[in-house]
Order: structure tokens, then sequence, then C-alpha cells
DNA sequence: TTGAAAGCGCTAACAG
DNA sequence: CTGTTAGCGCTTTCAA
């Protein structure tokens, strides 16, 4: 059932019924029914991959995450769909699972022009990739991601203020022994969220022990790593009171790691995380953690996306948004 | 960049650049270095939705769920877009969160053949959308969803099997008073794993107390349904020993009341989950649940899928998936 | 082995 | 307001 077939039963012009049906040009209503009953006899729907092929356009958006089933990038994920979906785009989700053979293939999906822009929350292991995605003049935008040219705007937490928000919390609660678990830094949120636990330490003359700041060296499950980060920090002989752990998922590991040693959180030592993944809420005691808006993240990433596609090329090349911190069960006070 | 350039640049018919790329016919060596070097120059790339209209076929597969969010579905997702990506298909993610809106535009979506397939894992609010979705005339393969039509295959884990391999292990342990804890049975899954536990401890002659048998009736956050069920249950003068709950996300709210109000688990009460999503080894202490294998089950669906778009239609029109039981530590003998 | 030509289903001038 | 027509970029006979 092509356009064709209905401009024949309806007994008009093939035009007519495409500028009835885009509302390009004013149809007289008895045209206009002869059309609408010609569709419902024929149970006619427009092909869209004509459509796109004559308006040089595929009316979907690429999404670029590491992986689904990572709670931070599902959600940022509903903000890319929700948004893209009510502009009438559709989202071609791309998971890599880290394998350069599939950054591989997700590049040369947008170098085909199989999207007319892409949301990256990816860092590239085949760091060429950038270059071809660069010169393939499809319009991206960064979340999650730190700018790596001045062709892309990029939005990213604001991840230092996130950490002091976590410190001064603990600060004010009368904690001075505070501890630091990271899982390995290989982007730079990781590398921005530890100096600055380093430098608020430095700055309001803290203590800053080495054995106090562990951090991974090699990369494999968080939670895993908090757990074996926590029991790590238990062995020493001079414990801290608080930790701040580098996201969500190593807090969780090193929550386990405290209670199952039968360690107490928080009245033995207290937990704040990074990231608030609904995860965070559901574990016991639940986590205090710096919570990223990633939904809004997502949100604002498809926004700026969705401007520049109508021409607009205003947005900033860097937005951090705002971290929050959230007090939940695993902090408590000292003295 | 069009073929067209490509050919005259190479100074051969548009023809043979095509029938090089896509090895249809054999091409000279010189020919085709001729071509290769002109598309190096020009820089270019096929364009796909050209060959989409021409092949009829988009290359994308629709994958429809409530909420990516959802850690069950993620993982689903996952299967999806692995199998997916490696057959050359993408993914067009729909998410709803619920919203009959969505629904609607996604069934539009498949309506105007912006798809080849569609794995569906939702059951749609809106009733008649099935019918639509039918007479689209698109393949379709239901994942986690019980069969609607003698169209579509159907992909479900062994729900009754499931609950009674939990049930056969608490009672090995020597639990014989069990409580069981559901949110609102909105779907047939629950209704089944419901019915299956009612039929269990009757068969087994084990005690079966309506306080002990709680089931949610209005539809809200999981967890926090699971928290409610849970508390409810200590008010009880007599309380089971163990408690299988209709999913982890209950079952971890059940968890927080429990351990929220002293009582130790397993000690003092036994849990066991359904799903096994990724939170239920998170958790302290961590579930043991019966798990579903939803990468797989997003695997197989997929599967089916590519397998009917290839023209073989013998896939059976329901496959049971094999739930396995993992141990983890919120289980306890008893006596 | 190569090339000319006819569309795939739709949009958008343009003319009437 | 309606109709004619020329493509969008590619695939695929068919003939040379």
């Amino acid at each position: 059932m092509t356009m064709r077939d209905v401009a024949k039963e309806a007994g008009v012009a093939l035009s007519t019924v495409s500028h009835f049906l885009n509302g390009t040009a004013p149809v007289a209503p008895e045209t206009r029914k002869k059309i609408l009953e010609a569709i419902e006899r024929l149970n006619y729907r427009p092909d869209f991959t004509a459509r796109n092929l004559k308006r040089q356009k595929t009316s979907a958006l690429g999404l670029f995450i590491p992986d689904v089933t990572n709670p931070f990038y599902a959600e940022l994920a509903q903000g890319v769909t929700d948004v893209a979906q009510g502009a009438g785009y559709s989202v071609i989700l791309y998971a890599t699972s880290y394998k350069e053979k599939l950054e591989e293939s997700f590049v040369s999906l947008v170098e085909q022009h199989q999207v007319d822009g892409v949301v990256i929350a990816y860092s590239f292991i085949a760091e060429r990739l950038w270059g071809r995605l660069a010169s393939s003049g499809v319009p991206a935008v960064l979340v999650d991601v730190y700018p790596t040219n001045d062709l892309w705007p990029s939005v990213v937490v604001d991840n230092e203020k996130g950490v002091e928000k976590a410190l001064r919390y603990l600060v004010s609660l009368g904690h001075t022994d505070i501890g630091y678990l990271s899982e390995p830094p290989y982007v730079l949120s990781l590398v921005k969220r530890q100096r600055a636990f380093l430098s608020f330490m430095k700055r309001k003359g803290l203590p800053l022990r080495d054995e106090w700041v562990l951090v991974e060296k090699t990369q494999r499950n968080r939670v895993e790593i908090g757990f074996t980060l926590g029991k790590k920090l238990l062995k020493e002989k001079k414990r801290p009171t608080a930790v701040v752990a580098s996201s969500d998922l190593v807090a969780v590991g090193a929550l386990k790691a405290f209670l199952s040693s039968g360690v107490r959180v928080p009245e033995d030592i207290s937990v704040v995380g990074f990231d608030d993944i609904l995860l965070a809420s559901y574990v016991h005691p639940s986590l205090t953690t710096v919570r990223q808006p990633k939904y809004e993240m997502g949100r604002t990433g498809v926004e700026f996306l969705l401007q520049f596609l109508q021409g607009k090329n205003d947005c900033p090349p860097l937005t951090l948004i705002e971290p929050v911190l959230v007090e939940r069960d695993s902090c408590q006070g000292r003295g």
C-alpha cells in the first residue's frame, strides 16, 4: 500500500495526498474526506524510509554507552529516550560492553548516516575513532564525558563540587579522619574526584594518610573493588571514622566489607557514595551519597542536540550540572 | 558524496561501484583499485536510508520495554542488542514508563515500518494496540510475556518451576512456616508464581495462613511494597521462619523492613527472591534468589526474530526458560 | 566484466 | 486548491 494506491483509490493526485498528510497545503473538505476514506480502506501507513530518503534525515538519534546494565547509564538512557521520543526521534541504543569491535561498528553507523545526531556517554578505547566521528560531520553531544574537541558541547556533573559537598557534610558531622576508596580512575571524572578529595583535605588541614586513600589499579567489578578496598582499610591499626567512595557501587562493596566484618555502619564508620543510583536507597543502611542528576543530564544532552539540529547553534561548550547531597542512613555524627 | 560521484571520480559506471561494494558481481582488479581510490579521495560512505528504501527493509529492530531503569529490562536489553548488533541490525529502544501515549507512538513506529521486527517485553495497558500490531504484519516475538495470539512466539521463564525450586530449597533447610510477599499480580507471570506457591504448600501439607500470604493491591515502588509487607508480617504474633518474594525488589524491601526492626536475616528469618537482578548480590546479606536468565531470554527472543526474518518460520510458540536457584546468604537451616 | 536504465515510496517545487 | 514532475541515493535486472 503506497501513497500512489491511496491517490488512485481516492481519485486524486499523489501530491494531494502528500500535502494532506503533511499539512503542507490546504485541502478541500471533500477531497480530505475521500483521502481519509481511502487510507482507511487500504489501511495505508506512510513509509518512513522513503520519507527519510527524501528529507535527507533519519529521524533517529544514537545513544552510545558502555552498558545499559549499569544503572547510571540506564537512567541517563531514560532521560535521553524520553525527550527524543517527545521530539519525534527514535533512539538507537548502542551498548558496547567496552568492546573495541563494537565501538568500531557504532562509528560506522554514524558515518553511514543512520542517525541524525548522537549522544555520546562513552570514552573510546580506540582514540582514533574520535577523529572519524568528527569528520563524519554528524552532530554530537558528550554527556558525562569532558570535552574532547571544540566541535561538541559537553554535559558533566561538577565532580569537584560533589566531593566537596560530601566532605563538608562529614566535617560538619564532626569527622576529621576521612578515607577515600576509588575504582581505577580511567576517566577524567574519577581523576577530578580524587584530586578534589586530596585538595580539600589539604586545604582544611585534615589528616591525609596514604593508607586511607585506596585506589584500585585493575579494572573489575566495582562492588568487588569496594569490598576488597573496604577489607584492606579495616586492616589498618588506625582506621578513619568515615570514608567517601568514588561511586555508589564501590561504596556498596565497602558497606558489605564493613558489615561482614562486624563493623557497624554508621555507628563505627560513616560511608558516603557518589552517583545516587537506585541501589543506594535499597541497601541497608541506605546510602548517603552525592547525587548526579543522570536523568537530567541525559535530557540536557539531547536538548542541546535537538537545538543543534534545528540550526540553533548556541549551547555552551561545557555545562556543569550541580550535584546534590542526599542524606540517608550511612553517616552519623562524631563527638 | 554519493555513489554517482564515486563512479564519476573513478571513471566507471554507477552500477559497477554498487556491485563492487556489495560483492554482487565480479569486478576487475584495476577497476576495483580505481573505485577504492575514489572512495578514499572523496571519503565516501554509502547512505543507509537509500539502501533501505531500495531493499525494503530498515535494518532496525524495535525493543519495547516499560523501563530501562529496571535492571531486569536492562539486562534483557543487553541480550537483545548484543545479538541484534552481531547480526547487523540496530536496535531502537522504546521505554514507555507505562504511559499510554508512548505505547501508541511505539505502535505507530512499527506500523510505519521503521523496524523490520520487534521484541516485545511489555504488556499493553491499551488492549486494542495488540490488534494494530498484529495487523501491521511486522514480525514480533514476546519475551517475558505469555502468548497473546498464535502469530508470535513467546519466551518466558518457567515461573512455576522457579517458585517450586525456592520452596523445595527452603523445605530442605527445614522450613515449614513459609510466607509469600507479592507486588500486585498485574501480569500473568506474577499470577503463576502466586498460584505455584499456594499449590506447592497445599500439596506438601504445609501450613497456609492468610496472614502470611501478603499481596499488595496498589501499584507503586516495589521496594517500598516489600518494606510495607515485611513490616506487616512482623506484626503477626506467629511469624513464618522464611518468606519467598515475588521479585528481588520486593525481597530487598522486606530485607530492609526486617533488618531495621532488629530481626536478623537469615538467623531469624530466611528470605528468597525472584529474578536475580544485580542488586541481589549487592545487598547485605546477599540475597538467595531464583534466577531468571534475562540476558539469555533477550538473546533467544531476537534469535527467533532473526530466524523469522530469514524465512525460517519454525520456532516453538512457547519457550520455557529454566530458572536457576542461586544460593547466597539470606537463607539458613532450621532444626 | 561493465553500463544504462528503471524504479523503491515519498516530498516539494511549479504550473494550472 | 489540485496535479505533474523531478528527484533523494541506491540496487538490480538486462544488454552489451
